[in-house]
DNA sequence: TAGCTATGTCGTATATTTGCGACATAGCTC
DNA sequence: GAGCTATGTCGCAAATATACGACATAGCTA
């Protein structure tokens, strides 16, 4: 971002923005996808599911973490990790306002185009 | 993204991400939300209402419309961008199944963490 | 303790994103 | 046509993201 300028925007936006990101790579997708599929925290077989090193998983793992969106625990030599449920469904609220108040307008029609 | 191994990916998967990171910027959201708010399509007055150069905003505009979800009709001197309600509406109900799906699973319980 | 496995951390190489100034193009007006 | 404004395009610099190998750490087990 150079110099980010983020500040600039609503706490809002970036707050959407940030979440976004988060979603904004396949693998961290499949990652929420993996773990929403199997009620029961996984471990490190997120990697085995993935077609990535096992570093690069453990890097969209922690993208994910800063975000709270999931949360690993710890379990002698394993790690589970899983979902935050809660949060999901907050950003989920997040989304859908978005959505709604982007979709609500009236779609830019043949004519109608330009007010002025 | 180096190798872009997306292609490991599914197609929904690769989908909810493409739209996702149109979404990852503070300024792609504000975009969406100024052309909501205003149910007439406004020109490159969106770049006044931003604080980022016009060079910037029209890059942004680009992605935008790159995925379609915004639309720039030319009138005369100007151009008119406008939202694609009808896509984003689709777009609505892949994120809206996404994070059903992510939400419905029960939490990492305190205790019943990890099933191994 | 020695050895094995599961995680996590570091450094690095490459690709992409972000932001912007400088220039090109196109329409309108006098 | 000359001058002005609105858009769009190019190239560059700096910041991030992506991916991975190599090493570090920690727990389990014989």
């Amino acid at each position: 971002m150079t110099y980010a300028k983020t500040a600039a925007f609503t706490a809002d936006q970036q707050q959407l923005a940030r979440v976004a990101k988060a979603l904004a790579h396949p693998a961290r997708v499949a990652i929420i996808q993996l773990l929403a599929s199997k009620h029961t925290c996984i471990s490190g077989d997120i990697a085995a599911e993935l077609p990535l090193s096992r570093t690069t998983v453990f890097q969209h793992l922690q993208e994910l973490k800063a975000l709270d969106l999931i949360r690993g625990e710890i379990d002698g030599l394993t790690v589970c990790y899983c979902l935050n449920t809660e949060l999901l469904r907050q950003v989920q609220q997040q989304f859908t306002a978005f959505f709604t108040e982007a979709t609500s307008g009236a779609a830019c029609g043949p004519a109608d185009a330009c007010a002025f």
